[in-house]
DNA sequence: TTGTAAGCGTTATCAC
DNA sequence: GTGATAACGCTTACAA
């Protein structure tokens, strides 16, 4: 019951000290306190500077609780995202809490493990926590999320995408576009027999739009991607194994394998290793992300490289604009790289003409 | 200046449901409702249900922040991690996480980048936002932190070793035991050349307490490491190659190698392979934590697997009890495994008997 | 068991 | 420019 006390060296508590305590000692109103703390171009210099002292003096700090009661503020900013295991989300959510720490916010995080019932309610208990503005993953989310955001008027943002659904703004890079990119950059390899590897989700959209890409960029070159040359797979090492290991078996002629992750891409180096075939001579893999291992494992891995802490700290940017009700974009395109390594290379001779194998 | 207001399908903006509407329609007084949220068990099952269903009808939802006032409790439990980039943590915070928002308790998660003087700065800021406990990594804090626990009396643990200083509670593994584990068992296969690879950091006493067990171990057995046998690295693939080198071109005839984490271990074995070296054959690699990885790299790592994911469970309950003002344990020593796999054999036959090279 | 009313610590609107 | 004062929305003695 001694609430917000602080215990002193010797164990007894004493209250926390509040802006009336400092008040009375610097012979001011708590009026000019606050003013000091929240308005300090309005109070005379000297007495500004003496409310000032007192205030350090004393270790004041204002209550959190009561400022945001009073003030509908509660200077905190949540994110939720599908899952904190992997490097490329940690990176941009340490970027976004180290930006938002700079201006006097706090991070709430949470996540939801790629469940959209799980979103909508974190998103409800971050909502009714006062949050001043949300960080989503990614563009696809279900109409109550939707009508939630809505209703409530909070500033949300969603990342890793170009643009999203209902109107919600985007920061992040075009996802089709890049394995666009990387699967033409194959075939100017000169690869005909193409395989992918994706981990699709209906939460997923990035996943879905570098599928996309990858059969679009294909259709146009006349080559159609049959169901059983894209495998589906969980987001995980044994997955990307599993992964290739039957795609090469229902077509062992395979020359190219995308995948929409390096986590997959990894999976399937090491399995198509494990089968005896090596990278890129008799396949090649590419990834995406650019995640630390890429560049170690062995051969190092071609895919394309994210600005995963430029998406957090934008992220951050927009919100807190948003919230003091400047202007702010429609949504950010940034800009992703074709990382080309060792991984891959031209297809072995007798393959480069579309010669069927009966 | 529409205070906390939720705008309706029109765009128009009416204000928040509060408990004066909920008690007016139900014709109770605002208290009745209060109770009903907060102490169901003393009002009358009849009248708790039927404010129940104004509540819900009128989809009330409490403000936080004028709860907090009054009561003094924010709801609320921070992390400070020293990064969300390594999947160990990521799966504590996750469980961590889980757990919290079971109880009703929100998270804040900052990281400090390792760094003792970030790690206060974040502990002030969440204590100033008013958090009802806070989570820690490690033991090493500096005493500055520990005073402040003491004179706020914020419940805290520390997490991931089994105990801190200052009379900080902890919850985790006993790392130095772990590691003398592990090099008695390379002991036991037969090792007699040593040598170590650590992530040594003044604010990481998990690493540093695995090096003193790995060296108990050996002086135990009678082996001396040389300072040239133990490699300080940054905790990163890349730097766990550039120590191996370094260890293995110093002192060629190693034929173990522990390292105080899988990252190192993965780039060490990396390296190894690089320069042409066998591994297990040539040299034993041992590493630690069990991350997704270590079982699907080539070879499979031999390593310390630690229950990460009950660490953060653990965590929760330990705050949440502590925070409710039931007794708490002093610390929680979770077990660890040893998990051996075939990056770790005998060595080579004429290694065996010490016999030094010229 | 339920209602009344007094704050919780702050900020903002008034006067001065 | 500074000082009273009235909320902000809720919880909890205390009274009924």
């Amino acid at each position: 019951m001694d609430k917000k006390s602080i215990a002193d060296p010797k164990g007894r508590s004493r209250p926390r000290v509040k802006i009336e305590d400092v008040a009375r000692e610097a012979n001011v109103s708590p009026a000019t306190v606050s003013r000091v703390l929240n308005h300090p171009g309005i109070v005379r210099p000297e007495l500004r500077d003496k409310v000032m002292r007192f205030i350090t003096d004393l270790s004041y700090t204002p209550d959190s609780a009561a400022r945001a009661l009073k003030s509908g503020r509660m200077r905190t900013i949540g994110a939720i995202v599908p899952t904190l295991g992997l490097g490329i989300f940690a990176e941009s959510v340490e970027a976004l809490q180290n930006r938002l720490s700079e201006s006097g916010y706090t991070l709430f995080i949470a996540n939801s493990q790629y469940d959209q019932r799980r979103e909508l309610q974190e998103m409800q208990s971050l909502i009714e926590r006062g949050i001043d503005g949300i960080v989503l993953v990614g563009g696809s989310h279900g109409r109550e999320l939707r009508t939630l955001v809505e209703q409530t008027g909070v500033p949300v943002i969603t990342t890793y995408v170009s643009k999203a659904g209902g109107g919600i703004p985007a920061i992040g890079i075009d996802n089709e576009r890049a394995t666009r990119e990387m699967t033409e950059f194959l075939l100017g390899l000169g690869h005909v027999r193409f395989g992918a590897i994706a981990n699709i989700l209906p939460s997923n959209d990035r996943s879905r739009a570098r599928l996309d890409g990858i059969q679009r960029a294909l259709s146009e070159a006349g080559i159609r991607l049959q169901p059983t040359q894209v495998i589906r797979a969980d987001h995980s090492l044994a997955q990307g194994r599993k992964a290739l290991r039957q795609l090469l078996t229902d077509h062992p002629a395979t020359t190219a394998v995308i995948c929409t992750t390096d986590t997959l891409a990894i999976g399937a180096m090491t399995e198509a290793r494990k089968m005896g075939l090596s990278v890129p001579r008799a396949v090649s893999i590419t990834g995406f992300d650019d995640v630390e291992l890429a560049a170690q494992v062995d051969p190092p891995l071609t895919t394309i490289s994210i600005p995963a802490a430029e998406i957090g700290r934008g992220a951050a940017d927009y919100l807190i604009s948003a919230i003091a009700g400047r202007p702010v974009p429609k949504s950010v395109l940034l800009p992703y790289r074709l990382v080309v390594r060792s991984s891959t290379t031209s297809p072995p001779k007798a393959d480069r003409l579309p010669k069927r194998p009966r």
